[in-house]
RNA sequence: GGGGCGUUAGCUCAAUUGGGAGAGCGCCGCCUUUGCAAGGCGGAGGUUACCGGUUCGACCCCGGUACGCUCCA
């Protein structure tokens, strides 16, 4: 399979690559499609013919040309010559590292290994990782399409050493690679190591220099700087210093100068990182007794330079995905010109869909914080360019998926298999994105009105950004539409002050974290202290154990003593620490020392695992602790009892979503808390009360089956093949893993994987603790269903005694609703507002819920009828005590009580009083019923008005008579009194009043 | 994690300084018309997201919560 399109287009390179001379930019390779992704070789590098590799004299005969060779081959090279166990990538999205926003280099996944708290049973390892490089540290984002190498997402090829081979091979090995399999000419590559610095005290790397001295000439290995040659993983941890490899692509001079003077024509294509120092926590380098290599190769600007291609968009990694673009209509072909804008929208839609692609594949969704909101502002980039330079107007990324599928989907299949989710995904984005961008349009409008010689001010432009989302560079493109411009110095003015307003408020508040940084984690691995054996954790018995480290938060200190909280650090532990979703133990430690058996005592407050390490954080309630005690540790029973409960009414809830909400309701996290358990799930549709009580129905069946729940380890890959497995997505595996099943024992499921039978029952990965048989739950109840993101819902339920309470708090519930349907007026207002505050805040089973708004519906609709009932009869009842008081007081001024009635009843009374006077003026009072307080309205004709008695006035001396106050306009005023004994003086005071002004 | 904005009738949105919650569309009824489109008249429909505070009085002011949008980290 390899052979047809990878010897012919090998030899057409091969003419091209060797042929030296001034360099040529080819416009166009001759993109046949039938020679791109369906011929390559598949990419699992075990099928990947190896006679091109193992017989060097016959490379040059065999030069991987398409970007599919070229990546096989690289691969195969450190498979098949250099003993190395190829990889697969891990996820672009690091689901188990919340300190890294994207996957962004090869290492990120084996940055534990690094880190000295993980292990791999390989020691050379090599792959193709996806990275993405936007919104982080490293944010190319705003780079992407304005050059020809700038990326948010790109292939990074690698090779890793862990703690075996070093320096020399790796430099060999990329030598050999970069030009007797690819062909390279080695006069046109550059070798650069670390020069060393004196600041530092870093000796310079002679070792690389002189191995790379082996294959170049002495003036084409060149020294570099700290920057530029010594990597760092952080402030602290393993580092060490580099050596780059660079091309030149005009070839036939020497190009030493231009190394790393960012020249387009001279780029690093291959970075070795030595990793052999640790940097401590005071700044100090100490050597490590096992080193590393680390090596970086960019996919993309390799094939670029093997294809001898002046920009890594003219590869055929891009090309199909131009044509794509193109064939959306209404735009010319891609011109390659760096400062076209169209050519420039080409780039940055070819770059940012395969981004996009990649990430939501991986189970990230735009939304609006952390790596969701990158993913957002990388669509909307992508969706604005478009719009603006191509005139599409409606949502088109999900078009180019197939194409991007085309170029990565062999090697990441996940492309395909995803295919329907990710194209959903982006038309709903784009469209929410349009509605923004029309939203945005009305504002702008409002915003050039405004403009003062013809500048659209800063303020405006900014909240169109800030609060509205309407980019700054398409306002300014509107702004000249209408021959205006924006004040845009004042702009970056207010954002330069919101990021650092924003910047502030983010740095401070890191109090109660205890967990221990890497340092720290290297420090007492370093002084030999054994990692935690939490074996016990499973079957919880209280346990004697030997103090080993007290932890501050800051430092590591001998003691502790009262009322601090510490992590405290045991040689072993019954605890459970938090992982997996479920949360760390609580409990106590009973320090005993010299025969007295209480000399400090502890109260456990949480649990927490760093590195091999259990952290236990802990206040000291009475005495002191310190390492080196023996101290007892006991866990609190009840609360782990309710926590297995919970765990295991995980489980079964997600096999009845497996069932109700289908197969790709994959699991996107939980928590399993003591009095509740929360679990998210990929998904769209909510989920329907008929599902609810569907999912119900399959838990409660299980419990009431009493069935047993096993646990054992497994190797990974036989539990992988159990039938029905549910494993969290993106979520990386130890080997033996630990299977958890309901139902079946674990080492029947290995024996038998593919029987049908497992479907049907729970099987899961799984560290955590659960009950023994599920009739211990006792009773399940899915509480509440709701979105969290675009494709992620999340389920809350209860088990045990809270699912109980549930129930019978939905009982007490009905009881109070059958009560009130006899209540009537006052007592029916007042019990349905009660009501209706109680439910809201209540933990009730969904479906309970449910019904029960529904009562509440009908109560509500009495409630609502009892109100307008009795505000009309007040209304009514006013109105009669008005007309009477219309025949007592004959004068133009009508001033009266008219009983029990609200401001809406006096204001209707006041209407008629009004249409029989239009000339007069009316002041009326009322109680409302069952309140000490009385209000107070009026109204003055015009006339009245231009003699001096305004209404505003006359209320007020109404309402101050009567402890109260009030205002208004002239004609039309209300008040407020408190004291309803003082009426006759409020009357008294109105009449007074009208009587000075009017006579 | 920190800002900004929003939440009012079934829908889209108004509501001057705090002083009697409206419009358009849709819905229902009647009238006009041979019929349709339309027009005329009338009507129903609101816990102004929720909770609390200030006030004689809150859609409006203040604090909190929920949800949504948005920017920054």
């Amino acid at each position: 399979m390899f052979g047809r399109s990878g010897d012919t287009a090998g030899c057409d390179r091969r003419t091209t690559v060797f042929a030296g001379g001034p360099h040529r930019v080819r416009s166009h390779p001759p993109t046949r499609r039938r020679s791109l992704p369906a011929a390559a070789p598949p990419s699992r590098p075990d099928r990947f013919p190896v006679h091109a590799m193992t017989s060097p004299s016959s490379a040059a005969t065999q030069i991987p040309s398409s970007p599919a060779d070229i990546r096989a081959a690289f691969l195969a090279f450190f498979r098949e010559r250099c003993g190395h166990e190829v990889v697969p990538s891990s996820p672009v999205v690091p689901h188990d590292d919340p300190t890294l926003l994207f996957t962004n280099a090869g290492m990120n996944q084996f940055k534990d290994v690094f880190l000295g708290q993980g292990s791999r049973p390989y020691r050379r390892a090599a792959d193709t990782q996806k990275c993405i490089r936007a919104g982080g540290k490293h944010n190319d984002l705003e780079d992407v399409g304005r050059d020809t190498y700038h990326h948010t997402f790109f292939e990074m090829l690698g090779n890793w050493s862990f703690g075996d081979y070093f320096k020399a091979e790796a430099i060999e090995w990329a030598w050999t690679l970069l030009t007797e399999v690819y062909g390279l000419d080695p006069d046109r590559l550059y070798a650069t190591y670390f020069g060393g610095d004196e600041n530092s005290g870093l000796a310079a790397d002679l070792e690389a220099r002189d191995l790379w001295r082996r294959h170049l000439p002495e003036a084409r290995v060149l020294p570099g700087s700290m920057k530029d040659n010594f990597w760092e993983m952080g402030e602290t941890g393993p580092c060490g210093p580099c050596s780059e490899l660079h091309y030149d692509r005009v070839g036939g001079r020497d190009a030493a100068a231009l190394v790393n003077a960012d020249d387009p024509d001279v780029l690093e294509i291959w970075n070795l990182v030595f990793i052999q120092f640790n940097r401590e926590a005071d700044g100090i380098l100490k050597p490590l007794p096992a080193k590393h290599v680390d090596t970086g190769m960019g996919f993309e600007r390799l094939v670029s330079v093997i294809q001898n291609r002046r920009s890594n968009y003219d590869t055929e990694i891009f090309t199909p995905i131009f044509e794509a673009i193109r064939a959306l209509g209404g735009t010319k072909a891609y011109g390659a010109e760096l400062a076209d804008e169209t050519d420039i929208a080409y780039r940055v839609l070819a770059d940012h869909i395969r981004c996009l692609s990649v990430a939501i594949a991986d189970g990230a969704t735009p939304s609006n914080e952390g790596r969701g909101y990158v993913l957002r502002r990388i669509l909307r980039r992508a969706v604005r360019h478009g719009y603006q330079q191509m005139g599409l107007k409606e949502p088109f990324l999900a078009k180019l998926l197939p194409a991007v599928q085309a170029t990565l989907g062999d090697t990441f299949p996940e492309l395909r298999e995803r295919g329907d989710r990710i194209a959903r995904i982006l038309e709903d984005e784009e469209r929410a994105f349009l509605k923004t961008l029309e939203r945005g349009l009305a504002l702008f409008a409002e915003a050039a009105d405004r403009a003062e010689a013809g500048i659209v001010a800063a303020e405006d432009a900014f909240k169109l950004h800030d609060t509205y989302g309407f980019p700054i560079d398409l306002t300014e493109v509107m702004a000249r539409e209408r021959d205006l411009v924006v004040d845009l110095d004042g702009y970056e003015r207010l954002m330069a002050e919101a990021r650092a307003a924003s910047r502030a408020a983010g740095s401070h508040g890191e109090g109660g974290d205890l967990t221990l940084p890497p340092d720290v984690l290297a420090e007492l691995e370093k002084t030999g202290t054994p990692f935690t054996d939490d074996a016990a954790k499973h079957d919880p018995k209280p346990l004697v154990a030997t103090v080993e480290a007290i932890w501050t938060g800051s430092h590591l200190e001998a003691s502790a003593a009262g009322g601090e909280v510490v992590g405290v650090i045991l040689d072993r532990t019954c605890c459970y620490a938090e992982s997996g979703g479920q949360v760390g133990d609580t409990g106590m430690l009973r320090v005993a020392r010299n025969g007295d058996d209480e000399h400090g005592v502890l109260e456990i407050l949480d649990t927490l695992r760093c590195g091999g390490y259990v952290l236990h954080r802990a206040r000291v309630e009475r005495g002191h602790v310190r390492t080196g005690d023996r101290a007892e540790v006991s866990i609190e029973h009840r609360r782990r009892g309710m926590i297995a409960a919970n765990h295991t009414g995980t489980h079964l809830l997600n096999l009845a979503l497996r069932r109700v909400a289908g197969e790709d309701s994959d699991q996107r996290g939980s928590l399993v808390a003591p009095d509740r358990l929360r679990f998210d799930y990929a998904g769209s549709k909510a989920l329907s009360l008929d599902d609810l009580a569907e999912i119900d129905r399959i838990v409660g069946e299980a419990v009431a089956a009493d069935l047993s729940v096993h646990a054992g380890e497994a190797p990974l890959d036989a539990a992988k093949s159990i039938r029905g497995l549910r494993a969290v997505f993106g979520e990386r595996y130890p080997d033996p893993v630990r299977v958890v099943s309901i139902g079946a024992p674990v080492e029947r499921l290995v024996e038998h994987p593919e029987d049908e039978r497992w479907a049907l029952q729970s099987t899961e990965f799984c560290g955590g603790t659960h009950v023994a048989k599920t009739g211990e739950i006792g009773r399940f109840a899915v509480v509440s269903e709701q979105a969290l993101a675009a494709g992620v819902r999340r389920v809350f339920a209860v088990t045990g005694v809270a699912a109980e309470a549930a129930a019978k708090a939905a009982q007490a519930l009905d009881a109070r609703f059958d009560a009130a349907a006899s209540l009537h007026e006052e007592a029916l207002l007042e019990e349905t507002a009660s009501i209706s505050n109680e439910l809201e805040g209540m933990t009730l089973g969904a479906l309970e819920k449910a019904r029960l708004l529904g009562r509440l519906d009908v109560l509500r609709e009495q409630a609502k009828q009892a109100r307008k009932k009795m505000s009309a009869s007040f209304r009514d009842a006013a109105i009669g005590v008005a007309r009477g008081l219309l025949e007592e007081q004959t004068g133009p001024c009508v001033v009266g009580f008219l009983g029990e009635g609200d401001r809406d009843a006096l204001l209707g009374a006041l209407d008629v009083v009004r249409a029989a006077r239009p000339d007069g003026a009316a002041l009326l009072v009322a109680q409302p019923s069952g309140e000490e307080k009385l209000v107070i309205v009026a109204a003055v004709s015009k006339a009245l008005i231009a003699k001096g008695l305004k209404a505003g006035d006359w209320v007020k001396a109404a309402a101050q008579a009567c402890g109260g106050n009030g205002g208004g306009k002239p004609d039309s005023a209300q008040a407020g009194g408190k004291d309803p004994s003082k009426l006759e003086d409020a009357l008294s005071a109105a009449r007074a009043l009208a009587a000075t002004r009017i006579d």
